[in-house]
Formats: C-alpha cells, structure tokens, sequence
DNA sequence: GTCTATATTTCGATAGAC
DNA sequence: GTCTATCGAAATATAGAC
C-alpha cells in the first residue's frame, strides 16, 4: 500500500513532465507506460482513466494552494485583502512553477474534465476570482487592477521556469510582491 | 475566389468560436463542417488539414500584432522602449480578445503544429520576449518587471472577456496602461 | 465546392492470464 | 502489479462521383 502510493506518484511525475512538454491531448497513455517501464494496460490499476490522472494533478494543485483561500474572506474583498492574499500565494506559485505550468497549458482539457469528476465541490480559484472581479459590490477600476495583479502574480512564476535560470528565482518573489503593491496602488 | 476566401474566413471564424468553448484537440471537423453547413469533407477544399485551420488563426493573429514588433529594436530592449510597446500592444489585445484567448487556451495544440509549419521563420513575440527574459544584458530586476508587466498586459485582456460586461472593457485599455506604467516604475 | 463512402490510424479501455 | 491480446469508438484524411 506503500509501495502503491509511490508508484503512483511516480506516474504522476512522468504524466506531469509529458503533460507540460507535450500537452495532455497528445499525451498517450503508450508514452506514460513506456517511460515508466511497463504497458498501458498496467496504468489501469493506479488510475481508473486518462483523466484520473489528469485529477490526479489537480489534486496535488489544490493542496498547493486551498489553504490560502481562507485568507479572502467573504465577497466583497477589498484591495488590502486581495494583496495579501497574492503576497501569500507568490510563494507557493514559485515552488510549484511546473504544476501551475501543466494546468495553464491545458486549461482546454480541464474544462471537461472540471464538470465531470468533481461538479460542485470545487470552490475553485478560478472560480472564485471570477466571481470577484465581476462583483458589481467592487469599483470597476479596482477589479481591473485586482484582475491585473492577478495576471502578474500568477503568470510570471510559469513564464520563469523557461526564461529565467534558476539562480534568478530567488529574488523574483520579492520584486512580484512590489509588483503587485504598485499595481494596487495605481 | 472571392467567394472562396469568404467562406475560408467563415470557417475560421466558426473554428475559433468553437476552439476557445471547447479546445482544439476537442473540436472535431465534424463539428465545424456541422455548424457550416455542410459536411467533413468539405472542409478539405479549403484547408489541407485539421491542423492548417489552426495555422489560419495563428495568422490572424500576426496580422494583429506584427507591424508592432519593430518597435522593439535591437536588443537590449530598456524599460521606456518596453512600456512604449505594450502601450500599443494593448487597443490590439483588447480588440481581439477571442483570438488570443484561443491561443492562450490552447497553447498545447500550437506546440506541435509550430514545429511542422513554420519552423524559422517565426520571429515569433513569444520568441522575442522569451530571448529579452533572459537577456544577460538587462539587469535581472528589469527582465522580471518586463515579464510582469507584460503578462498583466496581455493575460488581463483574455480574462476580461469573461469576466466584465462589454460596457466595463472601455475603460480597461488606460487601466491597464497606468498598471504597465506603475509596475516598470516599482 | 460539396457530396458519399471508405480507408487508415490511434487511442482509451477491458478481459483474463500470471 | 504487470502482462498479452483485443475491442470499439472516434477521428483525420482520401478517392471519386456530381
């Protein structure tokens, strides 16, 4: 049962790298077995389908993250709550560059997957931050600048991994903390 | 061939509805054709292959972009160049927001199709900014507001589309212009 | 330019042995 | 837990008539 867990956290790793690299849709299972040094047909016993792992991933996403979600609060969710909030989240961004990666490359493929496996429990970030840039509760400008902070906060740790060496990282998490001070401020 | 090109762009536009809802991997020319009108085959007539269709979009989307591009000059690009383009970049992003969203949603499918088709000639932007990341020649802070600011500019756009009603987008384009300001200042 | 019909391929998934 | 073998579905693409 052990022995269990690690493998399929092994299958995980592989699956992540090819999702990244080539995209889940052309991912096949084939290329997930071989790298892993068994058939397809062996895949079957750790997930129940492609799409398992895909959920797989997404679990290891929301682990990332869903503790920090407290931190908003309820709507409406004021400037200084939002930058907090995305202060709190840059760290984990940056740790976690190749998983937030796989999910922005494939957003596509998760859009089905969302609405069949897990429907209603997701009180999703996507989801949430929609919401709330679209609370007529909040100035207009305002949910511009929280949508823009997002964007910075959120899209430059993925865009990192390829263009920065990893000497660079360090500091990148203070300077997109001023970054997203500015933004708010303007 | 007038007529010709006018259903061409007809079935581009159909393919890009259809790619940004659904995702191209899960988009089948059935779908298309079924929504033209007429039937899969059809569509071989005016596009050599699934993947051509994609191409078609891929160049509007340079249409959208190019001539801005030398705006840029030669590297090293400094902060006042690079807010000057996106400044610009942004009424485009604005006024095609379906067309990146399309891209940006389904940045796996072009991974591939990239490759097979225009191979070198694309001086592609992403290619420029990836080359400007990580250009030794500007200081490590700049390139991370550089890649900041550009992913509040160009991801802010994509987002608004679902996330303001149209009367709310007016105004976005000076928002977002004062974000660009503001983080190359911070 | 669009049709019908079909070739071809690839993939996800299952059954059952070991 | 992994294997071989196979099924069935779906999709891209082609051939040739109209």
């Amino acid at each position: 049962m052990d022995e269990d867990r690690s493998t399929r956290e092994r299958i995980l790793d592989v699956a992540l790298d090819l999702f990244v690299d080539q995209g889940y849709d052309k991912t096949s299972l084939r290329e997930i077995a071989e790298r892993m040094g068994f058939t397809k047909a062996a895949l079957y016993y750790h997930f129940a389908s492609k799409s398992d792992i895909l959920m797989g991933l997404h679990m290891r996403m929301h682990n990332a993250l869903d503790d920090l979600l407290p931190e908003l609060g309820n709507p409406p969710v004021s400037l200084g709550v939002w930058e907090r909030f995305l202060d709190s989240c840059i760290d984990r961004l940056l740790a976690n560059r190749k998983l937030f990666l796989m999910h922005q490359v494939n957003q596509s493929a998760f859009e089905k997957v969302h609405n069949q496996d897990h429907a209603e429990e997701h009180l999703e970030l996507a989801e949430r931050a929609r919401k709330l840039f679209s609370d007529p509760a909040v100035p207009v400008r305002d949910r511009s600048l929280m949508a823009a902070s997002f964007a910075a906060a959120f899209i430059t740790p993925m865009m990192a991994g390829r263009m920065f060496p990893e000497s660079d990282l360090e500091n990148l998490g203070d300077v997109l903390r001023d970054v997203v001070h500015a933004v708010l401020k303007a």
